[in-house]
DNA sequence: ATATGTGAATTGATTCACAGCG
DNA sequence: CGCTGTGAATCAATTCACATAT
């Protein structure tokens, strides 16, 4: 068991998503040479990444798509549902407060927080936005388990600070900047910003895309 | 110089963050320890992911603010603009096209598309929207570089597909979908579904966190 | 005196080759 | 016979220790 690379965790999310397509489309059985070209890695990355939780697959004929897609959800943590809170009702936050069948995706959203007065009160896809003043009650009275943060970069510690001090247990981080949190915490970021001067620089140094000869 | 690990790059931008942020405060110097505590990666880390790219500090005394951030955004090859289009006009490519400053972070927006002939011919953010069929058109009179793909997972790899065709260098993919490209093309995921199923992973599994006893 | 820059050592992740099972 | 599961080998990234420059 010991300790599972964090690359891992993105690419058994990948696996999964691509076992749901399977399923849906009624394919019953699937390999790590399909998955993994499915997923863009190679079929040896797929066998390891599974091992790491147990033995899923029949040798000599492969994965059953349905089985495969259960044991990838328990894993993950996805056979519960997951209460999320969103901090910044700026457009950001709008956007993802109304992102379409959000719910459908295993996770609730439960509550909306923004500091500004002409915001607080508003109802955002059916729900009322509070002062995060508010987050330690309604964390605790509604369950919820992770915050979104969409402030602005120069407020993102001070959202951070108050969902920690609430008593939630992840953060996905939408905003330009690393944030402190205790280390029990995780923190995932989301950061399209960052993505773009990334790609800068792969754009502008092409030849470290494969040291092509 | 050989080859430089993708996760130097996006601490790169992290640091050129920071710098920034030094520098709006008029902070003049700093060092590879400030340097890494905001960071929240090691002093050695950050000494190693500069050393990548040549010599900037002075021994004994540090960075010099402005310098380094000179060098940071030379390295990330945001000496000049670049020109971006969005294909999928949903609610997340509007919301993107409206962001806010968009266009003083080094990237400028040029083209809008969709399929949908209910968004054809419609202006956002002052910009006609168009069908995906004028890319290669406006990609080259508009000397547009990086696409972002802001359409459904089952409609990724078609706009993936386009954009490659239409002779883009980068995307950025907002999709939840792994899409196939030429390897000369590099794409950078934008994904917060899957950020939000790592942050289930991780809570579900706490001692993962640091094996702490 | 102090903080950078860097080869060497260590740790971690991926690839490989094949043993094991259906 | 085919494909999974896994220890061993390779490759990559991070950490360390210290020589070096100011």
């Amino acid at each position: 068991m010991s300790t599972i690379p964090t690359a891992t965790i993105s690419r058994l999310v990948t696996y999964l998503r691509i076992l749901e397509q399977l399923e849906s489309q009624g394919i019953k059985r699937t390999s790590s040479e399909h998955l993994a070209e499915e997923a863009q890695v190679s079929a040896f990355q797929v066998r390891k990444d599974l091992a790491y939780f147990g033995r899923f697959g029949t040798r000599g004929a492969g994965y059953t798509v349905p089985t495969l897609r259960r044991e990838l959800r328990r894993i993950l943590g996805l056979t519960r549902s997951w209460n999320v809170a969103i901090i910044g009702m700026g457009r950001l936050g709008q956007a993802i407060a109304n992102y379409p069948n959000f719910d459908s995706y295993d996770f609730i959203l439960k509550g909306l927080f923004d500091t500004d007065p002409e915001k607080i009160g508003q109802s955002i896809s059916g729900l009322e936005v509070f002062h995060p003043e508010q987050l330690p009650r309604l964390v605790k009275e509604k369950g919820i388990d992770i915050g979104f943060i969409t402030v602005s970069p120069e407020a993102a510690q001070i959202a951070a600070d108050a969902l920690v001090q609430a008593g939630i247990r992840g953060i996905l981080n939408f905003a330009p900047a690393v944030i402190n949190v205790p280390k029990e915490i995780h923190v995932e970021p989301v950061d399209f910003l960052a993505g773009l001067k990334r790609l800068s620089f792969y754009i502008q140094n092409p030849q470290l895309k494969e040291e092509l000869a």
